[in-house]
DNA sequence: CGGGATCCACCGTGATACTG
DNA sequence: CAGTATCACGGTGGATCCCG
C-alpha cells in the first residue's frame, strides 16, 4: 500500500472535524433538532430548549446562519418577528446527524457501562491523604 | 401530532450531543482515523498526527480508552511498550464517522463560500473609530 | 518509551442589565 | 420580541519539566 490512504483519511478527518466544530459546541444539536419539522421563531426556540440563555441561542443561530445550515428572516414589524429555518443544506445534515443518533443510541447503554467499570477501575487507588 | 416527536427528538438529540462530546473535542477524530487500519503505539500516533501534543494524545487516548473506543495493552518491558487499538464498538463508530466525512467531503466547498458571503456582508459595516 | 504533574492562556459559556 | 453589551468563570488545550 502506498501513503495516500493516510493523507486522504487525515485531510477527511480534518473536514470532519470542521463540521464537529459547527455541530459539536452544546447547543447546535438541539437548534438543528428542533427546525427539523418546521420554521421557528426565536423565543420560541428559546421555550423549546431547554436551558438555553438568549445570549448562546444568538450566538448558535448565527453561527449556522454563517454557514448556511439555517435560514434567517426578520419582518420590519413592531414588535420585531424573526423566523428561523432549516436550509435545504440543513436538511441533508439532518440524515448524517440522524446516523449518529441512531449510534449513540445503540452504544448509549455499552459506553456507560464501559465508563463505569474503568472508573471503578482508576478509582479504587486512593491517594493517601 | 402528539408532544412524543419532541421528546423523543430532544432526548435523541442529546444523546447524540453525548458522542459528540466524546469524538467531537480537537484530537479524537483523528486518533480514530488513525488506528482505522491497525494497531498503532503512543509515539507512533504522536508522530502521524501533526501537531497533538505528548499531554493532548494521553488525555485523548484515555478518554477513548474510558468508552471502550480503543483498546490499551501495555507490556511490561523495558523501554516500556503500549499498543493502541480500535474496539469493535470503535469499528462501528467508523461507519457513521464515514457519514460524516462524507457529508463534509460534500459541503465543504459550500459552506467556506456561505460562511465568505456572510462574512464579507457582515464586515462591510466598520466602526467608526 | 510512554507517560505524569504542573502551570497558564484562551475562549466558550452563563448571568445580568440594557435597547430598538 | 429579539436581540446587544459587559463581566465573570471554568474547562480545554498547550508548554514545560520530571519519572519509571
Amino acid at each position: 500500500m502506498d501513503s495516500t490512504a493516510f493523507s486522504e483519511r487525515t485531510r477527511a478527518a480534518c473536514q470532519a472535524r470542521e463540521i464537529l466544530d459547527r455541530v459539536g459546541d452544546k447547543w447546535s444539536l438541539y437548534v438543528i433538532s428542533q427546525l427539523s419539522d418546521r420554521t421557528k421563531r426565536f423565543n420560541e426556540l428559546k421555550r423549546d430548549i431547554d436551558g438555553i440563555s438568549q445570549r448562546m441561542l444568538t450566538v448558535t443561530l448565527r453561527g449556522l446562519e454563517r454557514d448556511g445550515i439555517i435560514s434567517r428572516t426578520m419582518y420590519p414589524v413592531m414588535p420585531p418577528r424573526v423566523d428561523y429555518a432549516l436550509t435545504p443544506m440543513g436538511r441533508t445534515l439532518l440524515d448524517t446527524v440522524g446516523s449518529l443518533v441512531s449510534w449513540a443510541e445503540e452504544h448509549v447503554d455499552e459506553i456507560e457501562a464501559t465508563r463505569a467499570r474503568y472508573d471503578a477501575r482508576t478509582e479504587s487507588f486512593p491517594e493517601p491523604e
